[in-house]
RNA sequence: GCCGAUGUGGCGGAAUAGGCAGACGCCCGGGACUUAAAAUCCCGUGUGAGGUAACUCACGUACCGGUUCGACCCCGGUCAUCGGCACCA
């Protein structure tokens, strides 16, 4: 803490797995090293940290393979990830490393959940599950890609199980709007938006024929609501036990439903073509604005997870409902104007028609219009609905951070006490998952049986663990001041450096890590422990790396690079500098190894041009000082690769012209938080004072910038024809005059008229001639 | 299907407040140095045509069209590739 302005320069820490660090990292954590070392040549005190997010499978499906226990596993790998990474030159914050594995650490992990849990934010449920069957764990919705387990691969079903949740879900609306506050990319912000998936429509109450039951839907088009001609409910829903005793096709509705849970979410998804369904027949709902009674249904189309798992079908303007109606032979009625309604479903705009006192409104005003009506009569009302669910908490692994809650039979769910953390993850004989299931811990009586915090009565503790994302949705506070014993983070540390300037991270991470952690600092902010609404004031991306032949880098395609060879062969300077070099940092690029050479040939002849005698006065001085601006400017916007060709711009211009002491000095200071061990070594033998990391980050001037004299394009018709030289602001008559007189202007010219000249002050001329 | 990107030489990529397309690098060709090779240095390098030559002309930023004195850039449409979401009512 000092008195210079402060920086939070962040990467996304890695999991230290077997393999080391991969060419993956290399990109993003040298394109914020080079901003933290920017940062501090530019006078700040700069927290650059690096920890380690270290519970997780992978580490854990070694120590069983191996009979290791994972925390020796984890130490090895650490080890080499440090060597590993100091052998790239990050200039990390080597004393204020984090392990997520420590139990000094994750006794604040344990201590943030159980906040949740007293405020009603962690919460036990028996749900239905995504269970991958090779991890033997339950995974997240985020953690399912394409019906397969985002780690190993393998499929996932789904399985009835009492697990452990946080309700993000209460904080869906802030997570979008307070995007609105922090500088984020913009495919970042939009994708976080579609994942959480806001909408905006209403809720009706259907009333039934039978048991005096109603239905409620949710729709966000109850402009249409004159169109519903059936309902249907989730297969799941409860009101098909509520009129169990009414409905006369029972057993055929009963098989659909067995049928229906076999499948998996995503087999469901799959076979998203051929709806399926079936009547509940002998009960009817009545459509409230029509009074008509219409069939209800259920079919695997409508998901219980979300709205409230039933809807009105209005198969004139939903596609879904159309192709259901089609095939089950339903009345389809059109409402809004402007399709045809008996070849498609017509989702557009368009006026109510056959919709009584909606007639000749516009959608948008049908809407509002029904809403009002729906809420005086007390049968309905505006509603946001989500996509986001709530966050599955519990894996069923040994290596993870104990959940602090024991289970009474007296009192429930009873929360550890604060002075009892950290709950240490005990020593077990075997990792494995049980085979019914459950957490390795539940082996071990003696840790399972307590008493009971709240009554002194038996009971047993929780056996499942957290999962890898709860260590990092808060990691980046504890940098602040990584010894601290009394709280999370010391309010002082905490006051000082307080949010994260600038975080570059992986896109894949937008709806996993970014958007937990950002829920996890909201509710910190609601209980007073951080002083703002966004823990990161910046985020931005970099594009993967793939390999030599344009597929992603892995050992079964054959085609990884390890970072260390490229060390190796060309040292750490070059393979920083090509990282930067090889295209858009933001935009996926591939591997191509006879392009680094010449970033190693860079280096190298600037090595030979510091070798040569010097000028005693610079030719280049403008060039340097435009580069200066180039490469300070470039950095900014994360145009590395830019920045690097106008500093090889200006080496083959100080090639050619001879370099002064000050050219290189200028040059090596901008170029030091590119390739900080080459320039060193340099300005060491040119016996510059000091080090080049410690100077301050050059000035260019402004005024130097100003060219007294501006090359100009002539050009007749918008085509180019020639150039000239003019002195720079020169009045427009006479670039015209001087570009009349030019040669090849002149002889293009001959016999014909100027009819009009356009200038652009300082860069161009265009002639038109008749 | 929806959302978000991207499409430029042999290759990676530059250039957007609309103003000299191809910066910088790689590859490739020619030359110098060397007994030779590597390394290094110098020259050339978008395509086509013409000229002994300095050069000149035409074409050219996925495709079709538009706006403009002028379009890689803006507008309308089409195609392709990549990433995300996907029966979300």
């Amino acid at each position: 803490m000092s008195n210079k302005p402060k920086y939070y320069a962040l990467i996304e820490f890695p999991y230290p797995s077997g393999n080391g660090l991969h060419m993956g990292h290399t990109r993003p954590y040298t394109a914020m090293d080079i901003i933290a070392r920017k940062r501090r040549m530019e006078g700040y005190d700069v927290l650059f940290p690096v920890g380690w997010d270290a519970f997780g499978l992978p580490t854990e499906n070694f120590a069983i393979k191996n009979h290791v226990h994972p925390k020796a596993v984890t130490a090895k790998n650490i080890e080499h990830f440090r060597e590993q990474a100091k052998s790239l030159l990050y200039s990390f914050d080597w004393d204020r490393e984090v392990n997520t594995t420590d139990p000094d650490y994750y006794k604040w992990t344990q201590w943030i959940f159980l906040q949740m849990f007293k405020h009603g934010l962690a919460y036990k449920t028996k749900m239905p599950v995504n269970w991958c069957t090779s991890c033997k764990c339950v995974l997240a919705n985020e953690e399912v890609v394409d019906g397969v387990c985002e780690r190993c691969g393998s499929e996932v079903v789904r399985k009835e199980k009492s697990q452990w949740m946080l309700k993000i879900t209460a904080y869906a609306e802030r997570l979008i709007n307070d995007l609105d506050e922090v500088d984020f990319i913009e495919r970042v912000k939009t994708q976080q938006k579609n994942w959480i998936g806001r909408s905006t429509g209403a809720e009706v109450d259907f009333q039934l024929t039978a048991n005096g039951e109603q239905l409620t839907v949710y729709t966000t088009r109850p402009d249409t609501l004159f169109g519903a001609t059936y309902m249907v409910v989730a297969p799941e829903h409860e009101i098909i036990s509520k009129i169990r005793d009414k409905i006369e096709n029972i057993a055929e509705l009963d098989a659909y439903i067995v049928s229906a849970s076999k499948k998996s979410d995503f087999e469901r998804g799959e076979l998203n073509k051929d709806k399926t369904g079936v009547e509940l027949k002998g009960v009817k709902a009545i459509n409230p604005v029509t009074g008509d009674e219409i069939p209800i249904f259920t079919a695997d189309y409508v998901l219980s997870t979300y709205g409230t798992g039933a809807i009105m079908a209005v198969p004139g303007h939903d596609e879904r409902d159309w192709e259901f109606a089609t095939k089950f032979g339903l009345p389809i009625v059109e409402v809004i104007a402007g399709g045809n309604v008996k070849e498609e479903a017509f989702s557009g705009d368009g006026l109510a028609i056959n919709s009584g006192f909606l007639n000749g409104l516009r959608v948008k005003e049908a809407k509002s219009k029904m809403i009002e009506w729906l809420t005086s009569k007390g049968i309905g009302h505006e509603k946001v609905n989500y996509k986001l669910r709530d966050w599955v908490f519990s894996r069923q692994r040994y290596w993870g951070e104990p959940i602090p809650i024991v289970h009474c039979e007296h009192c429930g769910y009873v929360p550890l006490d604060e002075s009892e953390l950290p709950l240490l993850l005990p020593e077990v004989e075997s990792y494995e998952t049980t085979d019914t299931g459950e957490s390795p811990l539940s082996a071990i009586d003696e840790w399972v049986n307590v008493k009971c915090p709240k009554c002194g009565g038996p009971a047993k503790r929780e056996t499942d663990t957290m999962p890898q994302w709860a260590g990092s949705s808060w990691y980046y506070l504890r940098y602040m001041s990584p010894n601290y014993d009394k709280a999370l983070v010391d309010p002082d540390a905490l006051k000082y450096w307080g949010q994260v300037d600038w975080y570059n991270g992986g896109m894949e991470h937008t709806t996993l890590h970014l958007l937990y952690s950002r829920f996890w600092y909201k509710f910190l902010y609601d209980i007073g422990v951080v002083p703002f609404k966004e823990p990161y004031a910046k985020r931005t991306s970099q594009g993967m790396i793939l390999g030599e032949d344009g597929q992603k880098m892995s050992k079964s395609r054959g085609n990884v690079l390890d970072p260390e060879e490229v060390i190796a062969q060309y040292g750490a300077d070059t393979l920083r500098l090509y990282i930067m070099f090889i295209g858009d940092f933001e935009q996926t690029a591939n591997w191509n190894s006879n392009a680094v050479k010449g970033c190693k040939r860079f280096l190298d002849r600037i090595g030979a041009l510091a070798a040569k005698p010097l000028l005693s006065k610079s030719e280049c001085e403008a060039s340097v000082n435009k580069t200066i601006k180039k490469v300070g400017d470039d950095i900014e916007q994360l145009k590395f690769n830019t920045a690097i060709a106008a500093m090889m711009a200006l080496l083959n211009e100080l090639t050619e012209k001879g370099a002064s002491k000050e050219d290189l000095r200028a040059l090596l200071a901008i170029l030091c938080p590119f390739a900080p061990q080459t320039t060193q070594e340099l300005w060491s033998r040119l016996r510059f004072s000091g080090e080049a990391a410690k100077q301050s980050w050059p000035n260019y001037d402004p005024a130097k910038l100003v060219e007294s004299e501006k090359t100009l394009a002539v050009q007749v018709g918008g085509k180019l024809r020639s150039t000239i030289v003019m002195p720079a602001d020169a009045p427009d008559d006479d670039i015209v005059k001087t570009a009349l007189n030019d040669e090849k202007i002149a002889k293009i010219a001959e016999g014909k008229t100027l009819i009009k000249s356009i200038v652009v002050k300082n860069k161009l001329v265009n002639l038109i001639f008749k």
